[in-house]
DNA sequence: CGGTCTATAATTTTT
DNA sequence: TTATAGACCG
């Protein structure tokens, strides 16, 4: 079942190991069965294991796996979670060092996005037009993956201005962002060698997953945490480094300094037909380790090639592949997929999924079915759980009042007749005199020009808070949400102010599954993390069932697999991209592709559009560079209208 | 306070 | 082309 180099990495446990484990070849299992023989055979205690991983998802799914080898109760005692929430746990215990409270909010991209424009406006007084803060928020957040100042920072005056007044205020609202987990618990760290030592002792078996993910703040912490046993086992792929542009380093997979390397080269995953194009595209890498997948299955279709006049022309001949694929070979829409490069090729590609006409296999001559059943996946639902982040805002308060973006979101929601210009007022105190705002509330009454109904309606708001950390004080927390619910008339506002039925209806169903999940917590804080940092298990939707076409960028279909991918929109300044190419990310890019091709099992279709309409402008397209990189014998062009 | 209009900008995204 | 944010007006 295991091969030799997987069992080699199972069982050297000991120093510093590097596992490149390439696509398909294996990596979750080895890595659950390392930590499985710790335990089994070599007796190590769980609680000693340190596994860190990227997402939550990578995270549950090891620790179910390790939990199906070994004793569950065992299981549970290894440490298995993202470096965010392993952050977020050592801060909770250890952030008063560094002068926060262990009540801290979590701020999520959106909060940051907002307390950035609430600076710009009231702070740094800047007149007339406001170019947009995105380039701002994305340098900052860049900056503190790598564990830069303000001064360090790449960005113009304002940008470093308004990082380190970010900084500055978030400690003033006792709030920590994704960043500033993992900053914070480095901090500490360097600071605080007798809490590093506590955690230096504890784990005497590190693993990290992804490891060509990491930025220099992991990099560092990984350091540190494995400084005194030296059993660190970091597991990656230099080849599906796609994350440069967050701040991931693949040098530091590139130079990892190990007793042992152990490659992952075979793959269970595709074709040697499709793998041999993807090596040749991958070959064409100066800064990699050398490394080439092989399989031990049948040789396989070769991969397919077409070009189509234009981007709706492409989209049609993708779908009328599909429906090939679908009523030929028996393929279930769900083992399909189309990969994009940017967000903005889906569009033509779901609107020819909608407009389908198919019958499936079984199907009387005479019935047409229509419309193919697709599902995209990323793209931002924040808005839509608007109501989630209202009453998770409402809970921060209660836990930490100097949450101001918390105050600010939630005062008015729903309307208590506060409006904006009585709301100025009181920040504006909270300015001038430096105290927080919720103080600056409590002393509302100092204020002159107030109307008496946002007066009253202020009172109403401190009331409610004081009152719920009454009723949040101890769980069961459903109780307390509900009391919350009734006392803000919460319901009543999502009828008057929702118009449709069914975004009225999707908001109910929302805020109930909240309450629900809300009972499986006996610790507040711990709530709240949860929210902050898992927010995928509060979005309730059935991922693996239905039977669909999946729709989604190439970053995003990383880790995954289908037995067809269609690769669309191959041309020149789209991938690579035009952006990526400024910034000198070629070799980033073709990892991309090599991520993208080698998530196909059996068959990978490549195509491209001749001309495509980009912001509503038709455009001449040339192919992409990454398709001459496959050899000729590897590929079969077709014409675009079939076979 | 809330709806409508206009200007702007448009990789990639998890925590 | 289209989504979104901010300005403006009733």
């Amino acid at each position: 079942m295991l091969n030799d180099q997987q069992k080699k990495a199972i069982h050297t446990t000991e120093g510093r190991v590097l596992i490149l484990a390439g696509a398909g070849s294996g990596k979750t299992s080895v890595l659950t069965h390392r930590i499985a023989h710790l335990i089994k055979n070599l007796n190590t205690p769980p609680s000693s294991i340190l596994g860190l991983t990227f997402t939550n998802k990578a995270a549950a799914e090891m620790r179910k796996r390790v939990a199906d080898m070994i004793d569950p109760a065992l299981a549970k005692q290894v440490t298995l979670c993202t470096f965010h929430s392993f952050c977020m746990q050592i801060l909770r215990k250890e952030i008063h060092k560094l002068g926060y409270t262990r009540d801290f909010s979590i701020y999520d991209e959106r909060d940051v996005r907002r307390l950035l424009n609430h600076l710009v406006r009231e702070e740094l007084g800047v007149e007339g037009d406001l170019p947009s803060l995105d380039p701002t928020y994305e340098a900052i957040s860049l900056a503190k993956n790598k564990a830069q100042t303000p001064e360090e920072m790449t960005g113009d005056n304002m940008s470093k201005q308004l990082f380190s007044r970010l900084q500055t205020v978030m400690r003033a609202y006792n709030a920590v962002d994704f960043d500033n987990l993992l900053c914070l618990t480095l901090q500490l760290f360097e600071e605080h060698p007798d809490i590093l030592a506590k955690y230096q002792t504890r784990f005497r078996y590190i693993m990290i997953d992804e490891y060509q993910d990491t930025n220099p703040i992991q990099y560092r912490l990984a350091k540190l945490l494995s400084a005194s046993h030296n059993n660190l086992c970091v597991v990656g792929d230099d080849d599906q480094s796609i994350y440069g542009w967050r701040g991931a380093e693949i040098k530091n997979i590139l130079q990892f300094e190990s007793e042992t390397i152990i490659k992952l080269e075979q793959n269970y995953r595709s074709t040697p037909t499709i793998l041999a194009a993807a090596n040749k595209v991958i070959r064409h890498n100066q800064i990699r380790h050398v490394k080439e997948l092989w399989s031990s299955k049948e040789a396989g279709d070769l991969v397919e090639v077409f070009n189509a006049p234009n981007d709706l022309d492409e989209a049609a001949a993708v779908v009328l592949r599909m429906i090939a694929y679908n009523k030929n070979y028996r393929i279930p829409w769900k083992e399909m997929a189309v990969l994009y490069r940017s967000n903005l090729l889906a569009r033509p590609i779901e609107l020819a999924l909608m407009q389908a006409s198919w019958q499936a296999p079984g199907d009387k001559e005479t019935e047409w079915r229509r419309g193919i059943p697709y599902e995209t996946f990323g793209g931002t639902e924040f808005t839509e759980r608007a109501e989630i982040k209202d009453l998770a805002a409402y809970l921060r308060v209660i836990v930490n009042p100097l949450d101001q973006e918390a105050i600010l979101r939630i005062i008015n929601v729903p309307r208590r007749g506060i409006s904006d210009q009585a709301l100025d007022k009181v920040t504006q105190k909270n300015r001038d005199q430096k105290i927080p705002l919720w103080t600056a509330l409590q002393e509302v009454n100092e204020l002159d020009g107030l109307s008496d109904r946002a007066l009253k309606g202020i009172r109403h708001f401190i009331s409610i808070i004081e009152k719920g950390r009454e009723k949040f004080a101890h769980p069961p927390f459903d109780e307390a949400l509900r009391w919350l619910l009734e006392t803000i008339n919460y319901k009543k506002a999502i009828e008057e102010e929702v118009k449709s039925d069914k975004a009225r209806e999707y908001k109910m169903e929302n805020v109930e599954a909240f309450v629900q999940t809300s009972k499986n917590f006996t610790d507040l804080q711990e709530f709240l993390g949860t929210l902050a940092l898992n927010n995928q298990s509060f979005t309730h939707r059935d991922e693996t069932r239905d039977n669909k076409v999946s729709l989604m960028t190439f970053h995003s279909a990383k880790g995954l697999e289908f037995t067809v991918c269609f690769l669309v929109g191959l041309e020149d300044q789209i991938m690579p991209h035009e952006k990526s190419l400024a910034e000198g990310g070629l070799e980033e890019e073709r990892r991309l592709m090599y991520v993208a091709m080698t998530r196909a099992k059996k068959n990978l279709i490549l195509s491209m559009a001749r001309q495509r309409k980009r912001y509503g402008k038709d455009v001449n397209m040339n192919p992409s560079r990454f398709l001459f990189e496959i050899p000729k014998e590897l590929i079969k062009v077709t014409s675009w209208k079939g076979h």
